[in-house]
DNA sequence: TAGTGGTCTAGACCACTCA
DNA sequence: GAGTGGTCTAGACCACTAG
């Protein structure tokens, strides 16, 4: 005799709701309820209802019950991609190029983006990723040397700078942002387009306790697509 | 005396992952012996660890254990925009205009992004979203009649068109693609800015039950910027 | 203040998979 | 074969909040 599992329950609400059984912000039976007819522990139906909230299918309150979302929330499971993945999903053989690696002193946009207030230098890093040897994606980083000190004598002839950071600083939080921009001479230049045209630009932030580890902004041009689903 | 929660122990445990305590790769004890640790249930050490599972920070097997994800997995859950909501999110007035709306032959594109086979008429729809009047984002969108019929006579003055469909095909899957594009001159025009300048694309596809809903494309100025965290 | 979800416990059995 | 996570149960108490 199988037993009914929070994974029958959350199908057999979800299946309800999408059918229209309540409506928009309605609120749907309480927790005993739906254990009595399904025949199984309250526990087991509070685990189904509470992923159909994570899912933002439904909101929960205390008191108030658990009501159909009256506009429910378009959520998707993002992952930020990894270039040389990126490349070797698509079949093609991956490699990159550093362009530049030097100390220099950022500019107010990356002093802005990591939160820096003295004037010290970072390490500056240039790497053009490319797909069957032509251009797939050109990325600009500053590195903190205060916070990653090996960063000055990381051997990135093997891995991208990305993936070392990732290795040596593994737990960090971050912000991304997401816009296009038009290409100026340098990096059309780089990337082998016209200056002036439309280009992808992912900008991630890296964070270790309040400091910033990395900012760097990596550039497709505009014949590359994100996609993912909901 | 407070007990200890499943939030408590995954914050513990997550502070131990971070600190370095076991490496990338590494395994870390099991369930039992952090029940034993904490002095807790193992049921409560269970949905701590399945939490930080579902973070992408540990990788769980059966009889193999939990270990330390290698590649830490870079996740985000992302909330897909209502123009709306990003315009007085911003502290201006929203309104939106609608430009055209009208029977019309779909496109190659469109056709193939909604999988249709048969050359029937979708409705076309353009709308102008403002902010304080100005331009803000540019909808260009094809509904398909066949699965919502109630579209031709929907009153869209009081609300938008991505609204109407949203209330009125609630639980429907879909996929983003996200890129950057140049301005045409028709997009140029109703956006207020120069042919060629780049914008910020975001495509939606919508789908109840293998039939496509509707599909649209928002595209955004290029100062725009969408910013979420990890 | 009473109803609803949030969570813990202790014990049990099962399913997967590594060695 | 045996160790580990996956899950269910029954009961209990708590925290929040709608009415």
């Amino acid at each position: 005799m199988k037993q009914t599992t929070h994974h029958d329950v959350r199908e057999a609400i979800r299946a309800r709701i999408v059918s229209g059984e309540w409506g928009l912000g309605e609120r749907i039976p309480d927790e005993n309820a739906f254990a009595e007819q399904y025949g199984c522990a309250r526990t087991t139906v509070n685990r189904a209802i509470r992923a159909l909230a994570d899912e933002g299918i439904v909101e929960r309150k205390r008191k108030g019950g658990t009501r159909v979302r009256p506009m429910p929330l378009r959520q998707a499971q993002l992952t930020i991609p990894i270039v040389r993945e990126q490349v070797e999903a698509s079949g093609r053989r991956y490699d990159h190029r550093i362009v530049r690696r030097e100390p220099r002193t950022p500019d107010s946009d990356a002093i802005g983006r990591m939160g820096l207030s003295a004037g010290g230098k970072l390490w500056w890093l240039e790497t053009i990723h490319l797909a069957d040897g032509r251009p797939f994606a050109l990325e600009q980083r500053w590195v903190n040397p205060a916070v990653v000190p090996g960063f000055a004598d990381a051997d990135l002839s093997g891995i991208s700078a990305n993936e070392w950071l990732v290795r040596t600083v593994p737990f960090s939080t971050g912000t991304v942002a997401l816009s296009a921009v038009a290409a100026d001479g340098d990096r059309a230049g780089l990337l082998q387009v016209a200056e002036g045209d439309a280009l992808f630009a992912m900008e991630r932030t890296t964070w270790l306790d309040e400091q910033a580890v990395t900012t760097m902004t990596l550039y497709y041009p505009a014949d590359f697509r994100w996609e993912f689903s909901l």
